[in-house]
DNA sequence: TTTT
DNA sequence: TTTT
């Protein structure tokens, strides 16, 4: 039983594809980004205004390898997880990157498999061309989430 | 209503006192870091492990007022917010920063206000005299155990 | 993964002790109410007005044995978990009761101990008098949560 | 700023359509029953057993209207909301029944506008079949609210 | 930088 | 970079 509390909800659209990535010990992560959206009415003018959130998400193991087969760019996924951010340094300057660690997750609309179960070297073309990799990436196997 | 949720809930304690900035308009702003905890155990060596997230929260205007009032470095708060991320380039490059914009806030420890003020022995005097249970303690006698 | 949501969070004060009871298979429940609050002021008289909302809350096993041990009447706990209607019939009117079957707790005071170690029998007198019995029990070992 | 907290978070499928309800303020309220399910495997038989939860949700004025508008039976949405239980007394016997009171809604599907925008006299057209009525419908009409 |  |  916990005596603090980390809790993300979003309902949102994903801006891209799945990007997995396997590690040796046969752990895998998977990644993509989640926009959600909010309006409101600028005061001075009266018009309506849209914002755009954007959130890293990160997925783990069997839900990573759920996400890859069943989400797509624009899917609508519920997400419940957890914040959490990670540091390093570059060029001597420490820098941030905040991510949501997924722990559940609801799909609200899986294209693929209600048009075409497409066949799956086609979904993802160019999933392997990930340049810049995440600090934490070669760390994740002795990470606690 | 939204077609989108964006949904942060944090159960914490305070790294900081609250720091205050005032515009022009009359509006304010507060900002203080709260900080969650998790704890796991090593796979490897079974030792506990404690991780510390800390998360940057912004309130506005009365909300702020009232964090500045009553809330103190050490304090546990409830915050129920949204994840909001600043981006701005220093030097050419892209940073960001990521928020928890509070909309709502339980204070679960007020030192400031149990410490001074009231004598601590008014202010749960009659604590043994509840008298009347709550309205389905009846009802659940008769139910299902 | 589900495909539907049922969460309910809660932060609100015991009402009354925890009240456990020992089923054969070596497994536990705990039931207690807690009290949640909501102010408003009165359209007409502009006077504030305080409602008491009572939940049924009920916990397992490992959960409920912290609940006993760590729980008393008045504290204060965040509870994470999911709604559940049962229903049965008295005399041949279906009756039902809503439960808040807590998955995750958090404890926000916890006066037993820190004011005094009292002796785990003088806590819960008179834990065994739940005389009336009820539908749900014998079910309780084979039930999901 | 509350010092308790009363939430309910559901994604599910309206069990019927909305029942609007018009006072003479003009104020309107609008009822219908929500379903989440849970999946879990029976420990001794190993089987996957599906169990639906209920939810009497209320909505009111402007919220109550767009749902009238743009939910029927079957729809999926989001709520976000609190629980409330109400109480009376019929034949001497204390009765209570809870209803998720909804305050933030997020539309997952709405048939109505997306498959065709069927001229509103056909959309609730067989409204009085409600064969496979959620538990707590029949009381809910003859209900205080 | 908090807290247990 | 999503979606309405």
């Amino acid at each position: 039983m916990a005596n603090s509390l980390n809790k993300v909800m979003l309902i949102g659209h994903l801006g891209d594809e799945v990007k997995m990535h396997y590690f040796e010990g046969g752990n895998c992560i998977g990644r993509f980004p989640v926009a959600t959206n909010e309006s409101y009415s600028n005061r001075q003018t009266g018009e309506k205004v849209t914002t755009t959130e954007w959130h890293n998400v990160v997925v783990r193991n069997k839900l990573a390898e759920l996400c890859e087969k069943y989400l797509s760019k624009g899917d609508r996924v519920f997400i419940e997880g957890k914040i959490k951010t990670r540091q390093w340094e570059q060029e001597g300057v420490k820098r941030y990157s905040t991510e949501i660690h997924a722990l559940d997750m609801t799909f609200l609309t899986t294209k693929k498999d209600l048009n075409n179960p497409v066949p799956s070297n086609t979904t993802e073309p160019i999933e392997n061309k990930t340049t810049s990799a995440p600090p934490l990436s070669d760390a994740a196997d002795d990470l606690p989430f």
